[in-house]
RNA sequence: GUGGCCUUGGUGUAGCGGUAGCACAAGAGUUUGUGGCACUCUUAGCACGGGUUCGAUUCCCGUAGGUCACCCCA
């Protein structure tokens, strides 16, 4: 019985794990998300964007109405949470609708008409989990919301994004484009696209026969093999794009061409959130194991504005899955952000020295000078082991002889050499070491 | 939501129907106040629940988690 009262002792119950698909991030993982993190400010400040943070509820409506009613994020994937005064909210599944909340609300377009945004944090969605996706995952996403409605902003995001996956090191980057028509061309083209399936119906999967209804785009990235002979004679999008938009999508495409970004053009590309118009991108990273779909994704979105309620304001963004760039930089052998080492490292020697140890400490720190220290460790062995495996520089020994003199010792751990620095002259003697 | 595979100390891994080895990591030490090497010792484990069995970590079932595929996406 003993026995079985250890185990239960060892192992978290199942009620109080962490929920399926979400994860901590442990301090061993801190170096990956600060390098992550690091690029991310660096781009932003350097392409001129200014951060925003949105809360992590917002109310469910906000999302059917921008990303769609339709959508597999809206129908089946978000975390509902009813509140005890019946507000109906939702756990954010995006970001790219928050954004533009925000910028309807605070009016943000009036201080400046073009608002370059960008944010970073934890989005929800409730899906099995599998390599690269998680029911708790990080985004990082730039915004440009505003200003007339230029190809140069689509080409814009792009280029940030590139630069972005560029200063992570991210190599065998695959950029497509597509665009998926306007409010003019697009019914027309659904319509087309439906009078195409009509006949095949009876031959095509039950998905199709319900994309058919409620979302005919969607009927050309089916992936089952009964529906894949019909796609060969698909009208294709391309034709059928109106003159703004066909002239907008090569726009864009010539300023890929200036800024000499590799692409390829798919016409397949749909993506799953309805608010996009017109040009619609993914990057996608090639090579053996590699499989986490899209590591960034994003588009122009016209009219999202407009159908929350906002003046007609056209707007570009493009969001990035920041575990997935972790998983990439590791699989490609990227190092992680270096830890920066404490400068020095405190070793006492006796009681009496642990003591005094802890005002000295102070005095560092409050002198602009990082320190550690093993206090709980008595032998000077164990504690030189240490700083060490720290990295400090240096390191300081005090024991009782230093005490009796007023004196401390520099050690330091580079070269093995040290010498003995009275201690009211500490700080400056570490500070003419460090140099 | 559906299906396949997987789950051994902190990490990575052996193993067998009779309760477990190894490596790394961690901690202590190799005499008296000096680290990185080496050596010694120590700590620590069969995901959870049930069944078959004299006995299960090993076989069977279920649950959970992970992973892969479909779907969709970051």
């Amino acid at each position: 019985m003993p026995d079985k009262k250890i185990k239960e002792k060892k192992t978290i119950p199942d009620g109080l794990k962490t929920p399926k698909g979400m994860h901590d991030i442990l301090p061993g993982e801190e170096v990956w998300w600060d390098k992550l993190y690091r690029a991310a400010e660096k781009i932003s400040e350097f392409y001129g964007f200014h951060k925003i943070e949105t809360p992590i509820l917002e109310q469910a409506s906000l999302f059917e109405r921008a990303v769609g009613e339709d959508t597999d994020i809206v129908q089946k994937e978000m975390y509902i949470v009813k509140t005890k005064g019946g507000d109906v909210l939702a756990l954010r599944p995006e970001c790219t609708a928050p954004v533009a909340r925000a910028f309807i609300e605070h009016s943000l377009g009036k201080s400046s008409p073009l608002q370059k945004l960008w944010y970073s944090g934890p989005m929800f969605r409730y899906e099995n989990p599998q390599a690269g996706r998680f029911r708790q995952f990080h985004q990082i996403g730039f915004e440009t919301i505003g200003g007339p409605n230029d190809p140069m902003y689509d080409a814009q995001i792009i280029i940030t994004t590139q630069r972005f996956l560029e200063e992570l090191k991210i190599k065998n980057l695959n950029l497509k484009i597509n665009s998926i028509g306007c409010r003019v061309c697009r019914p027309i083209y659904k319509r087309q696209l439906q009078t195409y399936y009509k006949p095949h119906l009876k031959q095509l999967c039950a998905d199709c026969n319900r994309r058919y209804a409620t979302n005919p785009l969607r009927l050309l990235d089916c992936k089952n093999e009964k529906c894949q002979p019909f796609k060969e004679k698909v009208p294709n999008f391309f034709d059928k794009l109106c003159t703004t938009c066909s002239t907008h999508l090569k726009t864009v495409l010539e300023y890929m061409d200036e800024l000499k970004i590799p692409y390829s053009l798919d016409n397949q590309l749909v993506r799953g959130l309805d608010y996009y118009s017109r040009t619609v991108f993914e990057f996608y990273v090639e090579g053996d194991g590699m499989n986490l779909g899209a590591v960034a994704g994003g588009g122009r979105y016209d009219y999202l504005l407009e159908a929350l309620g906002g003046r007609p304001t056209p707007g570009v963004g493009a969001a990035l899955g920041s575990e997935r760039l972790i998983e990439v930089m590791k699989a490609q052998g990227a190092t992680p952000q270096l830890r920066v080492p404490r400068k020095v490292f405190m070793i006492h020697v006796g009681e009496q020295a642990k003591k005094k140890s802890l005002g000295i400490i102070e005095e560092l720190r409050r002198g602009n000078i990082s320190v550690t220290e093993a206090l709980s460790r008595e032998s000077l062995k164990a504690q030189l082991k240490m700083a060490d495996r720290e990295g400090a520089p240096l390191a300081l020994i005090l024991g009782q002889k230093e005490i009796f003199e007023n004196s401390i010792i520099i050690r330091d751990l580079k070269n093995s050499l040290q010498e003995n620095v009275p201690l009211e002259r500490l700080v400056e003697e570490i500070k003419k070491r460090l140099k």
